[in-house]
RNA sequence: GGCCCCAUCGUCUAUCGGUUAGGACGCGACCCUUUCAAGGUCGAAAGACGGGUUCGAUUCCCGUUGGGGCUACCA
């Protein structure tokens, strides 16, 4: 057998979606399970559409997923000649036909059909214009498309998911393959280039079923060889319905922007409509390659939850040391329009790491331990300092006298601690009631880090100014 | 409307005719604990419906219902 060509054809049109992206990542598991040939295809034949820009995230978002290609990027648009030497062919093969009918006839006959409510197929008038009749009309300079003469056969293949799928080529159309101004229409397009590139496997989402019938019809008229299709589920919404811009954030990019983990966003997705059998969940690049077969691939569309996608976030995020979070956390904070300044950001961030689920949420809270708090309480926070009352500043206040003759040398938590308590125990002051109003002090919230761990993180000096702030505000 | 695809806990899924139908997210309880997480233990939660085939169906076949996709001189 010889060794799989796949290829990953977006169109730039739009930002990379997750489903595109799953796509994307199933072709390159496949690739590199199989020793085979991941190919780029940009398909920017919609020329009103496609931008350069949407091209260049595309790109960028399979970067940083860590989906790379063997070759490629191609443009569909190069390859104008092929594509219509192919329709020519076609034509003179009489496998194909100019079709006269003018848009607005076309549009009247849609228009018809659609208020008696059946379906409209061209109604392949121009099917019997004679060959000569066609040339001359064609050379007089009336305008025309190229339509492909579908057969009356069964159109089937045996998909790599779904297993046997089967048309009938007279519920198809004889669908236009060339434009009036000689552009390639998608379906003709792909076919020339699947041809072109030697594609052997056309592993695409659920929505090209239909296409299909369509192009099998094409490689036949071409007479070249049917590739395998592999049809993977669509990726739904949270109410069932096609993933789209009203779900929320639905660009790659967005997750990105998010503190999403590439690593954690190629896990959650591969297992989006793929499972390798088991209960595996975290799964290492290596293991997902080669456990990856279009046989694992599920037949029923997928709904994309968020909630999980985050918590296998967080495991990664677990599982990350502090030393290689400090380069994201950092640039997060710069976003945030935080700085780290001189201090040595590990020790904080290790404080807050099982309090994250993202770089995001993690970078917030180190932030919070720089620079103290901003703005307005948390509500729980508010409530638990109403309920304290003018207790809230006492007990503050002797925190800090408590704290205050630890030495800089002597700052840790356990000397912290130790300290605390024995200040609570002093003025017969229940733990809690010394604890809390200092968390909510330092962070403006109710959770965090043991008590004693942030006034070690923030630092002695840090810790007593805010404290004493707080302290002296109101009382 | 037509064509096509699909159907196991709320969600992602395991099961390749025989299981107390397993795991994960989420949810609840408990443990831990100065709060919240993390971690640990436990729990609630599923084969859409109706016919077949079979000694035996979640699994194979048919139908019903439900959901989804496509239906352009877009990709």
């Amino acid at each position: 057998m010889l060794t799989p060509r796949v290829r990953f054809a977006p169109s730039p049109t739009g930002y990379l979606h997750v489903g595109g992206a799953r796509t994307a990542l199933f072709n390159w598991l496949y690739a590199r399970k199989t020793g085979g040939t991941f190919v780029l295809r940009i398909e920017d034949t919609d020329r009103e559409r496609s931008t350069e820009a949407h091209t260049q995230v595309i790109l960028d978002g399979l970067t940083w997923l860590g989906i790379t290609w063997d070759e490629g990027p191609f443009f569909q648009g190069a390859d104008l000649a092929r594509h219509q030497a192919d329709a020519a062919r076609l034509l003179a093969e009489g496998k194909a036909y100019r079709c006269f009918c003018t848009r607005e006839e076309l549009e009247a006959q849609r228009a018809a059909a659609a208020a008696q409510k059946t379906g409209f197929r061209y109604n392949r008038r121009c099917r019997t214009v004679k060959p000569e009749d066609s040339l001359r009309r064609a050379e007089a300079g009336e305008p025309f498309t190229v339509r492909l003469r579908m057969p009356d056969d069964e159109l089937a293949w045996d998909d790599a998911v779904h297993g046997r799928i089967s048309f009938q080529g007279h519920d198809l159309d004889d669908f236009v393959i060339l434009r009036t101004d000689a552009t390639p229409i998608y379906n003709l397009a792909v076919v020339s280039d699947d041809i072109a590139m030697r594609i052997t496997h056309v592993i695409r989402g659920d929505d090209h079923v239909s296409n299909t019938p369509k192009q099998i019809a094409l490689y036949r008229a071409l007479g070249a060889p049917e590739p395998i299709f592999a049809h993977v589920p669509m990726i739904l919404g949270s109410d069932g319905k096609k993933l789209s811009k009203r779900h929320g954030a639905t660009a790659v990019g967005d997750y990105q922007d998010q503190g999403i983990f590439p690593a954690a966003m190629r896990n959650f997705l591969a297992l989006l409509g793929w499972s390798p059998g088991g209960d595996r969940e975290i799964m290492p690049e290596e293991e997902m390659i080669s456990l990856f077969s279009l046989e694992g691939i599920q037949s029923k569309p997928a709904v994309f939850d968020v909630a999980k996608l985050e918590w296998m976030n967080g495991q990664y995020l677990s599982a990350t040391p502090a030393e290689e979070l400090r380069a994201p956390v950092e640039r997060q904070l710069a976003r945030l329009g935080a700085s780290a300044g001189a201090r040595d950001l590990l020790p904080v961030i290790d404080a807050v790491k099982t309090r994250s689920r993202t770089v995001v949420q993690l970078a917030e809270q180190v932030a919070v331990r720089l620079h103290g708090p901003s703005g307005e309480l948390e509500p729980k926070a508010a409530a638990f300092r109403q309920k304290l009352g003018a207790a809230f500043e006492v007990n503050l206040a002797r925190a800090v006298e408590a704290l205050s003759p630890i030495g800089e040398a002597e700052w840790n938590s356990e000397r912290i601690l130790e300290a605390i308590k024995q200040g609570a125990e002093q003025h017969g002051t229940r733990l809690g009631d010394a604890m809390q109003p200092i968390r909510i002090a330092l962070t403006g919230g109710t959770v965090s880090e043991p008590v004693n761990e942030l006034l070690a993180v923030v630092g002695r000096d840090a810790s007593l100014e805010r404290l004493s702030a707080v302290a002296g505000r109101t009382s």
